[in-house]
DNA sequence: ACCTATTTGTCCGTATGTATG
DNA sequence: CCATACATACGGACAAATAGG
């Protein structure tokens, strides 16, 4: 799993390497059921804190992309490829919009529009 | 400028079609300003009926990506790069919710709780 | 079955920058 | 301009799960 993040790019560091292993879960470079390396190896391949790497991690739990468990370390879960495309995608469109100006009533009316 | 379209592929021609400019514009292949072909002399290279097109042409400019003005053709708007790019990723965002079979509710509050 | 060492995430706090009143 | 609050990133100690003897 090849991971890129950069320092000065103005978003969060733990958003970067979520957003990175999000890819990498997409892409297929990790599969579900796979575990992701231990945080502690992460944050020293991507020179962060452990726990930096640990805050990217309890993003995706907390979106049902992976499981975490002490001891075991943490694996992707059954459709946490699916999920996590989704997930990037509506990243990517709301960056996007924020990116343009476009406050929340707009962008849930660009959606709607797009739906009907 | 290159478009691809598939018959096949399940989805409205106008649709992609629609997709297919938007993703030129995007890369910019046709620039801000710029004249789309003309919609005779897309759908014969697309191999399509004029109309397919024009409906493709109708939804940009009811969208605000390109004016459409009879007997001048159909030009990107100021901004269209950016409209069309957003449009684009929301077009993407809401089809893979729908493959997934998630609901209107569902996409708004995965955007929701994006934004937040 | 037991003990121990290792692996790995969790919990405590601290420093620094940034927005807010 | 100052004080306050909040978010980000870092550091050390801790506890659960696992592996080997």
């Amino acid at each position: 799993m090849l991971l890129c993040i950069d320092p000065t790019d103005g978003s969060p560091l733990y958003t970067q390497i979520a957003a990175a292993v999000r890819r990498a879960i997409v892409e297929g470079e990790v599969g579900e059921g796979d575990r992701l390396p231990p945080a502690r190896e992460l944050a020293l391949a991507l020179e962060v804190n452990m726990h930096t790497v640990l805050r990217a991690y309890a993003e995706l739990r907390d979106e049902g992309t992976i499981e975490m468990r002490r001891g075991r370390g943490s694996v992707v879960q059954r459709g946490g490829a699916s999920r996590a495309g989704l997930l990037r995608l509506v990243g990517e469109f709301v960056a996007e919009g924020r990116r343009q100006g476009l406050d929340r009533k707009d962008l849930i009316e660009l959606m709607e529009q797009e739906m009907s």
